[in-house]
DNA sequence: TAGATTGTTAATCGATTAACAATC
DNA sequence: TAGATTGTTAATCGATTAACAATC
């Protein structure tokens, strides 16, 4: 979940709130949904009610990394979308391996966008007997006994977690002692990891939560 | 997305930042971690520890809706779930429809939370003429054109959207038009709904771009 | 009693936003 | 020039946290 709590510090040593990181992403997104529209140029304004965020915030946001826009014409739409995906850090690609072969891993595994934004799933994993082995959605599932081995091998960087929440530690730990920097756990366990791996934990139940509490309130 | 943007009113009129629900959320996880270890009591320090979250903020969120500790003693485990069902809203149960029956949709169709905590699944949409009719995972796959009737007969409460994202604002305007009033948009572009409606966006891709900002630094 | 732990107050910290000079 | 829009400052707003009296 992304919330204001972890935070990172920019090459210039600014320290940039997370929030602020999440909205870039929003921009990104936004500015690839209407590039080919014909327009050239975009306002904090135009961006800003697109997005139900205020104009200044959208230029705070970009004033963390440097000075984008023109006084009176705004920003142009591909440089602005270069320097997003250079802040975000798409300017590369990156391997990653799935643990965790349950209806959310295999959804992640053909998760379209994380593709097109240079997220490449290299290797996935499960402990279940039935599934090793198998190919599935054109990826060999290994053993996650062997899981330190492959990953040194393609020196993945990012792990994502996908199996019940009881393993959800003992994966991580895994991940620690290997090449992986940056975890996404997608259990209800929160997990412990040491500082110089990025953590984001993403519970989906939470989001249900939020609706029902509100519904509840009626 | 759970961020501190959006606020809700307790039954008491007091507002209650939304990241205090998304850290009750949590506190519902752990103890249901913890449910049937032996412990009858626990304090906001043990549960902040878990969590890594401070323990004056634990008891801070509970303040927002009443008082449940015992000085010196904690919070009995029992009482406490208890309590943070009914704030969540969990005491009763929610039915829900899913529109776009990708990989995603899937997932969300056999997520085992989900109904552990009372959320129901009772319709699934798609507009694919070659999905529509197949039995998936138990659920027959309806026509989109008939969302309004369906919904209707169902009174169903939450709409989940898992189309692709040019699909997203549609499909919330029809779900607008209906019983439903609670919307979770798993889609990257950001739609709008009227204020009565209950609205979570839950953008996949910003938990990766927050991960590749985080490793491109290094 | 001494120790533990609550609930709440007040201080602090950090994020958002209004205002505005600069300028295309 | 007048209008649009930037980047930044300073004010405001809201959330977190330290401190502490109360009390089991």
């Amino acid at each position: 979940m992304l919330t204001n709590k972890t935070q990172t510090t920019n090459k210039y040593g600014k320290r940039v709130p997370s929030l602020t990181l999440a909205r870039l992403g929003q921009y990104l997104h936004f500015l690839d949904s209407i590039d080919g529209s014909g327009a050239f140029n975009i306002s904090s304004k135009a961006i800003g009610e697109a997005l139900d965020i205020k104009p200044t915030q959208v230029r705070k946001d970009l004033s963390f990394f440097g000075e984008f826009g023109q006084k009176s014409k705004g920003y142009d739409i591909f440089d602005l979308k270069k320097v997003l995906m250079e802040i975000l850090g798409l300017n590369q690609t990156y391997k990653a391996a799935i643990i965790g072969v349950g209806n959310l891993g295999s959804a992640l595994l053909n998760f379209k966008s994380l593709t097109q934004y240079g997220f490449k799933i290299v290797a996935v994993f499960d402990n279940d007997k039935h599934k090793i082995g198998m190919v599935h959605y054109g990826h060999k599932i290994y053993d996650i006994s062997s899981f330190k081995d492959i990953v040194a091998d393609n020196s993945i960087d990012i792990g994502i977690i996908t199996t019940p929440g009881a393993a959800a530690q003992t994966v991580a730990d895994l991940m620690c002692e290997s090449t992986i920097r940056g975890i996404i756990n997608f259990t209800t366990k929160k997990i412990k990891v040491p500082s110089f791996i990025r953590l984001q934990e993403v519970d989906l139940t939470l989001e249900f939560f939020a609706i029902s509490h509100h519904l509840n309130l009626k």
